[in-house]
DNA sequence: TTATAATACTGACACCGCGTCAATATGTTT
DNA sequence: AAACATATTGACGCGGTGTCAGTATTATAA
């Protein structure tokens, strides 16, 4: 098989090895000082290979980081489209709070990769052009989520769903920063009741019955 | 007088003009190919001037930026304490409405200055530094609005003011950058609606009467 | 087994940007 | 016109990037 054939192969073998080295190394110096102060220089000598090497691997620091992200960002997209049928307007609370908890409880346990990818977001076109695919995923499914209970009638009309999705991801994208630099006092328990707390009665449509 | 005599000097008037041309040709060179791309030695050929002379006058590209900012920076600052004092929930919808329409209109209005100012934020510690400070100063007037708010007994007092402040501000900010991109398809007039209608429907109480 | 091919690795090199500083030019005062 | 004060200058050292011709290693064919 071919397969086999492949990983039989020494050479194959050995380019495999050499490429997680370099991707341990980065992470490693990622974590230590960061993703601006980390150089292709330190992250071959750490990795013991030669300078050339890691060009051959990836296309710079940027890639590196990318497929160190790999899992995260594929977390992030499984996410965006958890099913959301919700038959009232406190089963919608209920819901968007469990999302958002798990939002930020991805974010927070994920705390060191995320630290790095925010500070290579404003450094790196390749980093950014990959968390704004993100963004605009969670936003095509938030504004999805908002029209349909527009349409069941649990949501007033009169918003414009895109826009209060763009708002809505916005704070959640905000507050998940914040979180990940311990820039809030707030536990992630109250800021997620809060936002939700406010979105929900914002946007949603009371019954009295 | 001293000021006259500073103004006489020739070597003082020379040296402000040096500094303006740098300036100048900062400012064409940032617009022109954007913030990263802007090196010491474009501007200092532009502006017909020596390499060291950069340095003379600035500590580098980040704060001959800031300075081209200084304006917009203090319109920022002055907007953030307008005075909010709400007498009713449709009063207060009132006020905010045309706040968040003057601050989006504000960056449409300094859209080259702004988008020069986004990238660097990533890039630049010293820019970014600058816009935190606009950002804890915006938080902390949104957090005592609605502190006043919530002792007039207008707004909800189980919702953490601060919290609810960071969220507000998030979404005002963002949606700032999305207009600056162009990443909008709906109308300033549309989005400050929106949101503002969101918001204060989720904190804002209502009364019967 | 040996020659040849395929693949992986390597580091010297050319380039670019930064910030410094000793030297120089220009303007002012005595 | 000498001495002083201030402003300008560009060559230099540093450190980062990405490339590529050459070298080493492994696989295959004769």
């Amino acid at each position: 098989m071919k397969i086999e054939e492949k990983t039989m192969d020494g050479r194959y073998l050995r380019s495999i090895m050499t490429r997680q080295k370099l991707l341990d190394a980065a992470r490693e110096l990622f974590y230590e000082v960061g993703f601006e102060k980390t150089t292709i220089s330190k992250i071959i000598k750490r990795a013991k290979t030669g300078y050339g090497t890691a060009y051959v691997h990836f296309k710079g620091k940027d890639e590196l980081l990318i497929m160190l992200m790999e899992n995260v960002m594929q977390a992030f997209l499984d996410m965006a489209d958890t099913p959301f049928l919700p038959t009232s307007k406190s089963d919608a609370k209920q819901l968007i709070l469990k999302q958002v908890t798990a939002f930020l409880n991805m974010a927070k346990s994920n705390e060191k990769i995320m630290t790095v990818f925010s500070e290579a977001i404003g450094l790196s076109q390749s980093v950014n052009e990959k968390w704004n695919e993100i963004r605009q995923i969670n936003i095509h499914f938030i504004t999805k989520d908002i029209t349909y209970a527009q349409t069941m009638g649990l949501a007033r009309t009169d918003l414009q769903a895109e826009i209060v999705a763009k708002s809505w991801f916005y704070t959640n994208e905000n507050y998940q920063w914040a979180i990940i630099q311990n820039a809030t006092t707030s536990s992630i328990e109250d800021i997620a009741w809060t936002i939700t707390t406010m979105y929900v009665d914002g946007l949603y449509l009371d019954f009295e019955q």
